[in-house]
DNA sequence: CCGGCAATCAATCAGTTGATGGAGAGACGA
DNA sequence: TCGTCTCTCCATCAACTGATTGATTGCCGG
């Protein structure tokens, strides 16, 4: 099938790549409860043994399974800049970047659901999970306070909790059936009036 | 743990009752990934063929389960009668029961997050799972629009897209470790101002 | 040409796992 | 008492499953 060779190389770190990209597909087809070492191996194509032979032990899989998803998130982060923009600015680039996520298929949003899950008994995982999380709600934990010092969104926001509510609608907003992104859509309007502030730089009106 | 010697009555459903209690227990510690026929019938106490006598496949036990935690949810909703009360109210009557509910362990929360992320591939399960997410969506989507429409909550408000929204907070504040009894509350007061109306109409009305 | 290394595979191991068949124990009506 | 029904367990199976072993292939530096 392969019109080229068998590039047989320095193809260590490829391979690893491979293992784990047919791993997040099978995790996404069938949860972690029919993840099978074979089924990752018949997908790449080779056999159990190699694949034991990259990733020792179906734990250690799980991990990089893990890591390369977070690596993902991060590539999607930094694909955008968010310099010198205003904070309703940025929290729309916030849903931008979960749009094209979702858009592009649900695999990496099915996979993080997933290994959230499992972060909750295994800490290995958690370790693994626990900063990215923490850096999603913190950066929008950032953006919420930035906008409520320029007076753009709520004066009685808290921005951590008001955090909390944006990533749980954005996944929310996926739980239900249908049209992912129309439901996105409507979700996200909805956050952005939630936190806008309803009186725009009035001063002297506090209650 | 019953102080009765072996009523081997008409325990029929006595002993399905048992062994879903003991199946939410175990995936709630390990998971669906971890979930063993086994430990289930060591857990109630019987042999593994009593186990498939009463419950005849591990399909079965799992729609089990599912039926069993929607009928908790059901019974959690009806101990509080709901006539008569503001929308405000009845909105943190929900928070109210959610918060019990996690007060009394996060058992039920889990089980729920596990068995939602199994429906997903899993059509058994999502016939029992998705009349249960309706009927919370729907409710707290009915009690955004009768606030909406009373004049509490915000004009604004898309009943449909904030009940996402309410629902993925309340779950979002679960997520990260630490106190989660204090993160729900912070997030519930969170919402609470996310959809309340900034500019009552009448003005004074308060008591 | 040779020893060493990276990568791969066929064959297999040892333990697990869902499921079943048949028999036994107790209760209950006839 | 006897037959029957319900519930239970012992013993066991067949298939699976993560992991290992020992051997093979091809490339590279010396």
């Amino acid at each position: 099938m392969t019109a080229a060779p068998e590039p047989t190389r320095r193809d260590t770190d490829h391979r690893r790549i491979e293992i784990a990209a047919a791993a997040r597909a099978l995790i996404a087809e069938r949860g972690f409860e029919g993840l099978r070492t074979r089924d990752i191996a018949e997908r790449v194509g080779i056999n159990i043994a190699t694949l034991h032979y990259h990733v020792p032990s179906k734990e250690a899989l799980v991990e990089l399974v893990a890591q390369s998803l977070r690596d993902a998130f991060k590539a999607q982060y930094l694909r955008r800049p968010r310099d010198g923009l205003s904070a309703l600015e940025v929290l729309r680039l916030e849903f931008a970047d979960f749009r094209e996520t979702i858009a592009d298929g649900a695999e990496p949003f099915i996979v993080l659901s997933e290994l959230s899950e499992r972060a909750r008994r295994d800490p290995r995982i958690a370790d693994i999970m626990r900063p990215m999380q923490a850096f999603w709600h913190g950066q929008i934990a950032e953006i919420l306070a930035r906008g409520r010092a320029d007076g753009s969104f709520r004066a009685d926001l808290d921005p951590a909790a008001a955090a909390a509510m944006v990533i749980g609608g954005m996944i929310a907003s996926q739980r239900s059936p249908g049209d992912s992104l129309a439901s996105f859509d409507r979700v996200a309007s909805e956050l952005e009036r939630a936190v806008k502030n309803p009186t725009p730089q009035d001063p002297g009106l506090l209650p």
